[in-house]
DNA sequence: GTGAAAGCGCTAACAA
DNA sequence: TTGTTAGCGCTTTCAC
């Protein structure tokens, strides 16, 4: 058994050293006002000269902070994710925006994940709560549209971010512009003169998956096309886009591009184009939404909507903390808007093109 | 600014509850013996009826366990995989083993980033240290060598784990088999009748790169081959992997099959091939190091050397836990095996072949 | 502006 | 086997 730890300096310490009350130094960690600026610099000096660093264990028992911001990410997704190896680096990206931004401000980030369908999902966040308490909670999809996760939030007078959500209500709504970058794909093909531009929707149970549908389809109406038989489903696996791209590519007239609502589902697509002998970009244009590295690696290199992730995290964080601070915080809804990267998979449709 | 928050169930509420004092509770939850069975019902009891969790905030202040781990990675070289977009998934494979491996025991894992190059390294590493007071550290290369580190681990009883290095000392030992990969990818080219087989080995302060270089050594030795004129050596970057190339492309007679450190650089030689209009297998045979997403994307799809990195790093959480529960724990050094993938970068030479 | 007090939720040491 | 006591390191009262 290893021996009783305990801090090698505490805040004692540094009051002994700078002949000040424990009170004062706690002052000085904290940057409260009503400090005299030669009091707070001696104290500073006893700080770095003993390489003072506060515990959280013992800020939190004194009832301030614990410095600590959740993550909650949906398990089952998350775990696949990590288990199939496919590239897909939504939680690397998170922790890029979300850890550094934390770190910035005596933060840290912690990843809990957490079943979404399931009926102790209570239990499990009220256990996370109860052990870390975090003064803050960032919630991905689909949990940030679970009432269950946001009215125990809630009541817990714990901060969140709702990112993916735009709905009003507790919690910052913060998001990507989702329509808009469907907008700004389905755009992108148009003026290169496609006219049948098909859709592969994500899930319900994510509010983007109706957001990209509108956006495609306000651009449709916009460039004064129709949109009937244009609009597959999938539940963003590479089977279900498989599933889509055989239903939209078995129209008639069949589509000259396609959008799909992410990188898999854009994947299962290129492949069964392949497998059919069409030719991407030439036969059959071809869009992806996320861009996770693999989609720069395929063959042909896929355009795509760049997510934002990292950027969507950080002012999670930002607000979360800014609001911890007592800092003045606006209401949101807070939309970063996304980038179209055009890469090999989509190209101009020929004048005397017949389907 | 939020309002003060306090647990909502406590150790005394279970305590009242049952009716018993707060130590018979704090006994139940720590699974210690000398507690009557009934007793111990009757407390799992209460906590269950009131969904009790305990704070590890205050079961650190209590002088017990921070049930926190904490996984150092170098802070530059973590950025730059999240930056570049690589498809690089070594931390989300550390999330992976860590995280679930924390999870079962109770514990919580977090990613903290330093810097290894750095002088305030000591200022960093005890900064983390003296917040989050963490059960143990699993160090990762390039810091699993780096003796300032392990030197203050040691200074302050903290239990770690040297991920990626074998060396005797403290903290756990614990890698993959590394002189045995680089063996199993070497035999498997000699097999296919490759007798020039070139190596990029990764940089010297990592002690996993010279374990390579002996396997693939002692490989061509057992094979009757020489190895003069056949080792590069790069960094782990693209730029180094295809500087490396070049001078071994280079060599006449040039090499019929090339082992790469890691992946980018056998991306950079794949590259380098196409460009000279070499084919791979046809001219070049190819196995590359580490498996992650992308080099089964690529065309072609290349054999590698896959990784196990949730594996060993669930390992060295068990480890960490074991010791902290005063569990009995073997010496080690703990190496799990690396497995072969064959995919379609590598093929028999041909028997005429005069490169 | 500064200091002294009490207490956060828990565990270690001790006593019973 | 169980209960009592005294902290852990910090922040909040509330005095001065």
């Amino acid at each position: 058994m290893p021996p009783r730890r305990r801090q090698s300096v505490t805040i004692r310490h540094v009051a002994a050293d700078a002949g000040v009350s424990l009170q004062t130094v706690s002052r000085v960690i904290n940057k409260e006002p009503n400090v005299r600026p030669e009091m707070m610099e001696r104290v500073q000096a006893s700080i770095l000269k003993l390489g003072y660093v506060p515990s959280i264990a013992a800020q939190r028992m004194g009832g301030s902070r614990s410095y600590l911001i959740v993550a909650l990410n949906d398990r089952e997704r998350t775990i696949d994710g990590w288990r199939s190896r496919e590239g897909t680096d939504w939680v690397d990206q998170m922790l890029l925006g979300g850890m550094l931004t934390c770190a910035e401000y005596g933060y840290r980030l912690i990843v809990e994940l957490v079943d979404t369908h399931s009926d102790h999902i209570e239990r499990e966040l009220l256990g996370a709560i109860a052990a870390l308490q975090p003064d803050g909670v960032i919630l991905t999809p689909p949990h940030s549209e679970n009432p269950l996760i946001t009215r125990l939030l809630e009541a817990h007078g714990i901060s969140f971010a709702r990112i993916g959500s735009l709905k009003p209500g507790s919690g910052f709504p913060i998001s990507i512009d989702d329509e808009g970058a469907a907008r700004l794909a389905t755009e992108h093909l148009t003026a290169l003169g496609h006219r049948h531009i098909g859709f592969i929707a994500g899930p319900d149970d994510y509010e983007l998956s109706g957001l990209r549908v509108a956006g495609w389809r306000a651009s449709m109406a916009a460039a004064g096309l129709a949109c009937e038989g244009l609009l597959a489903q999938g539940d963003f696996t590479f089977a279900s886009g498989r599933a889509a791209a055989i239903a939209l590519l078995s129209r008639i007239p069949r589509p000259t591009a396609i959008v799909a609502s992410n990188d898999q589902m854009a994947l299962a697509t290129l492949e069964l184009a392949h497998e059919r002998g069409l030719d991407v970009p030439g036969d059959l244009s071809l869009v992806s939404f996320d861009d996770t590295p693999i989609v720069r690696f395929v063959r042909p290199p896929l355009t795509a909507i760049v997510q934002p992730i990292a950027d969507v995290t950080a002012r999670a964080v930002e607000l979360l903390i800014a609001e911890q601070s007592g800092r003045p915080v606006p209401d949101g809804p807070f939309i970063t808007p996304a980038s179209l990267v055009v890469r090999q998979s989509t190209g101009p449709i020929l004048p005397d093109h017949t389907p």
